[in-house]
DNA sequence: TATGCATTTAACCGACAGGTTGTGAACTCA
DNA sequence: TGAGTTCACAACCTGTCGGTTAAATGCATA
């Protein structure tokens, strides 16, 4: 019943896999094909096909065709996504927001107190 | 063979999950305890607490104690590192970036043919 | 045509995900 | 003590993941 096909859970799954980041990894320094990539790897090249369906279904790679060979290209929009869903929380772990908040209580305090500086 | 025990791995699994994300969107307006968390959803509350079993386990949670109760507190270290990660990534989407790219990338072909200017 | 190379697909397998129900621990309060 | 509440854990089930090997596909070339 699962297997969300909501976008942000599909990338996400994908990023999950070392694998699957290497070959991002990979790929983010110039197309490659299957053989290519799974060089890195002890893992059967049908094995690499698939991470690399993963990815496709993800819509982190593409695909082209060039007589055999089949160049993968990585395509970044899913992972502005991402980052995107990620500013929601950023105020969370940003060391210098904090201080912000910080300052922003402290003033707040000091209104409630009637001293405004 | 797999269940990588690495960091980012264990985290970005957490996180490609609505029910999860969900939570954590919930966790970023305040703490809650368990019943309070399992409301919005229709999934009974031991399964609730199995993903919060998931989000602890990545370090994306923690737990306190206060009698019967168990407060949730988000906890953004992990996704500060999952920013992180994208960080690499963003001249991908960075649109002034990919101009900055073509730009370099004139440059270098005009060095290549002696046409510095 | 036959041969070889790159890649995908199919069938299979063990392990794990994500849900359920049932039981029980820990705590509060009458 | 006993009852009610919150929550975790164990057992179970079904489906998916990530790998394997073997066969099939698509293309290039002798």
């Amino acid at each position: 019943m699962h297997m969300s096909t909501d976008r942000l859970s599909s990338t996400l799954f994908a990023l999950a896999d070392p694998t699957r980041r290497g070959i991002l990894a990979r790929l983010s320094r110039g197309e490659a094909n299957v053989t290519e990539l799974s060089e890195p790897y002890e893992m059967s090249m049908a094995a690499v096909s698939k991470h690399l369906k993963v990815l496709e279904r993800a819509g982190l790679i593409t695909r082209g065709r060039e007589s055999q060979w089949r160049p993968c290209k990585l395509e970044a929009a899913p992972l502005r996504d991402v980052a995107g869903w990620l500013e929601d929380y950023r105020r969370f772990w940003d060391e210098s927001l904090d201080r912000l908040e910080n300052y922003l209580e402290v003033l707040q305090k000091g209104d409630a107190d009637g001293k405004s500086s």
